[in-house]
DNA sequence: CTAGGGTTAG
């Protein structure tokens, strides 16, 4: 309709008509916003309307002035004086005030649309994905498929964002194989985080795999979701796939693949990425997944040396490196980084306040952690959550206080979970407390009934304190679940490869090398005071056996193949998916004495480094 | 005019 008023205009021989437009124009193509406002007044005044790019221009230009004004200054214009904007043009508006984040006033200018198409229905499923409103995202994308428009692949990735079950991602792919939308490339990286999310990789993989033309994004999505699901090695043969396959790793890439090596805690390739990310760009995100790196593999002085080079660190920076300090035993260090994180001007967050509670309970620091944990809200505006109470029940109820543990869980605002009386119960074991720990048990079983450590500890407890008939019950009930003990598992890097040690397996090439040298160092070890100590054996075994699995325990033959296979200059690095035993723990300081290595043996929750004889946890954990 | 990947705890 404009264009023919123009038209008109000069073909009747009125100049100025014609050129006020086309000054408008110029201006919007300038990103001269003051002027071409300014024309667009006297364009209304007239009565005449520019081109719909004309208008998406000046927008552009609005947009990135975070003129909010002018925007809806130039929506107005385009509806005054019974002017009928096309649909591509309020589609502009549509998308302005989305990422002007003026959700009412989008959804209001969507309400009086004569006709949607397309992109107006995904501008708003997309803006509704992008806050979180997913069941608002959903309710769309169906009125938009009853009103008898055909979703996109714009769409669906974006209608993907705000899928909250398995079963809505998979009907949602179901739609889309029909139109051949799965094959963009768009879609189908939103499809592989997506089924990544919720644990689906073998069909992430499936997906990535019926790709024929991809790109970085797909494949760092893919690497990605096998990263996160502490897939570690997956990711690591996925990223030598990409390489092969000729795609340059950006720092998305690396920033999964160091994730993949810290859940591996294969500091020797984590450091290779280091390198490699030093000739790069370097970003806020890939540091910190470095920074992390280090501390997970028990490695505080390339940790602190990152932290201390990063030109620009954030809530996360502080919290990885707070909370790393802490479970690598150095609490105190821990809570003076806390101190000048407060100079810093960054805000502590839920999680950073974690890694200081954690840093008071695992120093026994039981006064610091209560003013922590009373003035958290005042200070910091952090509300206590379930994961702080937890801290605070394992820290009073190491130091011996129960009571006060038990009293807080009854206190607790948010509903304990068998995380927080597994807490307890773990304390309560440390001090013999039998019936408290017999409640505890009861109520992580009730929550959890699948919970081997429980029964086991439970048996134990009851074991432990002659009370056999509780310990035999315990076992039937264990029994009637159906549940198994996991085995213990240690892991330990050398060149590049990792060896595992399981509990009872012996096909590790050199096992029967390890057991004759196992046996050796304990005999050495007898001479300086070790005595294997069997209350650690949590198995139904008798006698002789339960000494044999003792001296079996994975991460004995973990230490003894490091020490077989490493330089003596080299720090021996275990992990290990159980917690450490007391025998174990002894036995690690003992040998840290007798051959002057340096031990780091990291289990799921904390790091124990021992040299000369000493732990850094001070045998408290 | 509408869409995608990477970091802290558990």
């Amino acid at each position: 309709m404009q264009s023919r008023r123009c038209c008109v205009a000069a073909a009747v021989g009125v100049p100025a008509v014609g050129s006020v437009v086309d000054e408008f124009t110029k201006l919007c193509y300038q990103r001269d916003l003051p002027r071409a406002m300014r024309a667009m007044e006297v364009m209304e005044r007239c009565g005449i309307w520019a081109d719909a790019v004309t208008y998406s221009e000046l927008i552009k230009c609005c947009l990135a002035r975070r003129a909010v004004e002018d925007g809806k200054r130039v929506h107005r214009h385009v509806f005054s004086n019974g002017y009928e904007p096309k649909t591509f043009l309020i589609n502009i508006f549509l998308s302005m005030y989305v990422k002007f984040g003026l959700l009412d006033e989008a959804m209001k200018l969507f309400d009086k649309m004569p006709e949607r198409n397309v992109v107006s229905w995904t501008t708003m499923i997309a803006a509704f994905s992008n806050v979180g409103m997913s069941g608002d995202a959903l309710e769309f994308f169906v009125l938009m498929l009853r009103s008898g428009v055909r979703p996109n692949m714009f769409t669906f990735s974006s209608v993907l964002r705000a899928c909250e079950s398995l079963r809505t991602l998979r009907q949602l792919h179901c739609g889309m194989i029909k139109p051949g939308l799965e094959s963009d490339v768009f879609v189908r990286s939103a499809l592989i985080d997506n089924y990544s999310k919720w644990g689906e990789l073998q069909t992430a993989l499936s997906i990535f795999n019926e790709m024929v033309t991809g790109d970085s994004v797909v494949w760092n999505s893919i690497i990605g979701s096998f990263a996160e699901n502490n897939e570690g090695d997956e990711a690591l043969s996925l990223f030598k796939r990409m390489k092969r396959a000729g795609f340059f790793a950006n720092q998305g890439t690396l920033t999964s693949v160091l994730r993949a090596c810290t859940s591996l805690s294969l500091l020797e390739l984590g450091r290779q990425v280091h390198v490699h990310i030093l000739k790069y760009d370097r970003d806020l995100i890939l540091d910190n997944a470095l920074l992390d790196m280090y501390c997970k593999c028990g490695s505080l002085e390339d940790a602190k040396g990152v932290f201390s080079r990063m030109a620009e660190k954030d809530v996360i920076s502080w919290s990885t490196m707070v909370a790393g300090l802490a479970q690598n035993g150095f609490s105190r260090e821990a809570l003076e980084l806390f101190d000048s994180m407060k100079g810093s001007g960054i805000k502590p967050n839920y999680i950073t306040l974690l890694g200081v509670l954690f840093a008071c309970s695992h120093a026994g620091l039981v006064d610091n952690g209560w003013y922590y944990f009373q003035s958290m809200s005042r200070l910091y505006g952090v509300e206590p959550g379930r994961e702080h109470y937890g801290c605070m029940i394992d820290l009073l109820g190491r130091a011996g206080k129960l009571d006060e543990a038990a009293m807080l869980i009854s206190e607790m605002k948010c509903e304990p979970d068998a995380v927080t009386w597994r807490m307890l119960l773990a304390s309560c074991r440390v001090h013999k407390n039998v019936d408290l720990a017999a409640h505890a048990a009861k109520q992580i079983l009730k929550l959890d009934p699948t919970d081997v450590g429980t029964y086991i500890l439970l048996s134990n407890i009851y074991a432990n304190s002659q009370r056999w008939d509780d310990a035999a019950k315990v076992r039937k009930a264990m029994q009637a679940e159906g549940v198994r003990k996991e085995p213990g598992c240690s892991w330990i890097e050398v060149e590049m490869q990792i060896h595992c040690f399981i509990l009872g397996d012996k096909s590790h090439p050199r096992t029967e090398d390890i057991g004759v040298e196992l046996q050796q160092l304990v005999q050495r070890l007898r001479g300086i005071g070790y005595n294997p100590d069997t209350n650690f054996v949590l198995q139904d075994l008798e006698g002789e056996q339960r000494e044999d699995s003792l001296r079996y325990h994975s991460e004995k033959l973990a230490i003894v193949f490091g020490l077989m296979s490493l330089a003596t200059s080299k720090t021996i690095r275990i992990r290990k998916n159980l917690r450490i035993c007391g025998d174990c723990h002894i036995f690690a300081k003992l040998v840290s004495q007798l051959t002057q290595r340096t031990i780091v043996i990291r289990d799921p929750i904390r790091y124990h480094h021992f040299r000369d004889g000493i732990c850094s946890c001070g045998d408290y954990w």
